[in-house]
DNA sequence: TGAGCGTATGTTTGCGCAAACATCGGCCGT
DNA sequence: ACGGCCGATGTTTGCGCAAACATACGCTCA
């Protein structure tokens, strides 16, 4: 830390009386330092309070043990699980971890953060990108970086990705609805900016299509919940809408509520499936069927991907999912009789 | 970045035939370079693709520009953001952040992170320690770190604090719903290892005592929508309960719940209070009124503060108290005429 | 016109650490 | 008994950068 005259090997190996050299043989856990020699220098280090200086070893090493984590924001469950999961996982393999913060979603501003990036003290990032960028342009990804890209997609031919089964997940939502004897699934989708939203609804729409079911529209959200409540408040006017999935759960908790204002009953009238499993989807009313993502996992298949590379072994490209499980709670169930909507209860 | 042979000063004073400090002069936007030989130095820079190494700089100035931020958790609205606060500030000021995880809410666990912090690449420290520790103990801060604790308390006494006014949100609270007309205010605290727990709760009974109200027994939960829908269950079974007030949104959130299922309508029969104003907040059912936080703001402080340690200006002990906001929303309003329960609407 | 000064640039140095190489003893085997 | 070898420790060196100091080249003004 910024103390103003830090203890170095220098200082250690004068009050042990050997050469620095020794010093540093025994803070980086070496063999060849006699038992005797070792327990001397460990007490004088002791006594002076000595602590290795990163900088000097990271500019000797050419290597930080640092890992970068660039995201948009940190106001979405995913990117903080996600980044928790990184955090954790670096934690085990001794490595620091520094947050990259990227002010837009643009290319510019991609490109910006790995030009700090470049000048940061990291020695590879974690790129968690859940939005997609003007698609056309050029990789926002500089060459010669060491990048795991996170919850996106650009199909990992030029660097590792590491996402959600995004498409599995959907197709389980869907499924289960489908399952419970519903005679289609609406879907309430993310922005059309972002691949996981894309991927979700291209599966959603891909099972109904497998089952030869007709395609409700889709409504397109922004994931708050203020635009599910929109939609939802729309959806309520729809009497063939007796299922409905959301692409996060926090836009079904717009739904729920919309629903609910609605006096529409979940889920005897409407079933919601949402995506994600906040945890406090659980004490929605009612709690909610949800399917949960392993966000942690993600976290430490991007450490570990992003280590590989930096070791040297471990591939530069592919793409890893990592798979969804389906949480039933209250909030789906098999529609009315009729297929179309239960009547409502007395 | 982990580039096997970075481009290094020397490369480009070589290709820009100049010498290598005048390199450095550039790179430091220093004035005494005249125009020209600037120029040339920038495209020396640009065709080789330099990029200062931040080892060797924080090694030469002794300063890595970059802040350490030590949490038990990312799991919990209000640590994330701040951190997001911390992040925005700090690159306003052009440091880094790095996260400092720590295992455990004990003596120990902090110490072992200040240990790793000190051989970390950062200048400074912002420890949002929600929890407290054992208090018998002495400072787990070791002396000679620059620290600012967030979301705390420990009397500023050793380090400067910044934390939510967490007394006067809890009045606020308190207040509007006996402004309302309630006869008292139950509260759903926090942990007991919790400082803002604690200080809620002071607060809350504070108010009930300092208007001569009787002061119903504190429940404790535990921060999570599952603790709160225990609770709630419980207090629907005290018909004088017209009013409650929760240390959090999320134990809020389980209230709800729990009095819907009971049958209990928010607000005609009971009023609910939380405390954070989370994103989702707008969007409980009702919509919940709660007292607002200003993470952004303690982020920006806490930034501020440890970056005048640094410099040597600025207080090194000394407690900031952010004010906090009361959100009116849904979820209260006047009691019945009788001083109870108002009877359930037909 | 030349002393004096300021400005642009170059040279030296060392930050703390750890490879690479050097040295110094003792212990082995024959 | 002595060459050779190995294990423990010391010495040198340079990572990339930027302070500190040195130099060189005008330009001003008496």
């Amino acid at each position: 830390m910024g103390e103003r005259r830090a203890v170095s090997m220098a200082d250690v190996a004068r009050l042990a009386n050997v050469s620095s050299q020794t010093v540093s043989r025994v803070a980086n856990g070496e063999t060849s330092v006699v038992e005797s020699t070792r327990q001397t220098v460990l007490r004088a280090m002791e006594e002076l309070g000595y602590r290795p200086n990163s900088a000097a070893r990271a500019l000797k090493r050419g290597a930080f043990r640092a890992i970068g984590v660039m995201t948009f924001t940190l106001s979405t469950t995913g990117n903080v699980r996600t980044l928790e999961g990184i955090v954790a996982a670096a934690a085990v393999h001794d490595y620091a971890v520094t947050l990259i913060p990227v002010n837009a979603p643009s290319q510019d501003a991609v490109r910006g953060a790995f030009t700090r990036a470049g000048e940061l003290a990291v020695d590879a990032v974690v790129a968690i990108m859940e939005t997609h960028l003007a698609s056309d342009a050029p990789a926002p990804y500089p060459p010669g970086f060491k990048v795991v890209v996170a919850d996106s997609d650009d199909a990992g031919d030029r660097h590792p990705v590491v996402d959600t089964d995004q498409a599995a997940g959907a197709a389980s939502a869907t499924d289960h609805l489908l399952d419970l004897g519903h005679r289609t699934v609406w879907h309430v989708a993310g922005p059309e900016s972002s691949y996981a939203a894309q991927r979700r609804r291209d599966a959603w729409r891909a099972r109904l299509v497998a089952r030869g079911l007709q395609v409700p529209r889709v409504l397109h959200g922004d994931w708050t919940p203020e635009s599910g409540y929109e939609i939802g408040l729309r959806l309520a006017d729809e009497p063939s809408c007796t299922a409905v999935f959301a692409a996060n759960d926090q836009m079904a908790l717009g739904l729920l509520r919309a629903f609910h204002d609605r006096g529409l009953r979940v889920p005897e009238q409407v079933s919601v499936v949402g995506f994600d499993d906040v945890p406090e989807a659980a004490s929605y009313i009612p709690p909610l069927t949800t399917v949960r993502q392993d966000f942690e996992q993600i976290g430490r298949l991007c450490v570990e991907q992003v280590l590989g590379q930096v070791r040297g072994t471990g591939p530069t490209t592919g793409t890893t999912l990592v798979p969804t499980q389906l949480v039933v709670r209250a909030s789906s169930a098999a529609p009315g009789r009729t297929g179309a909507r239960r009547p409502r209860r007395a």
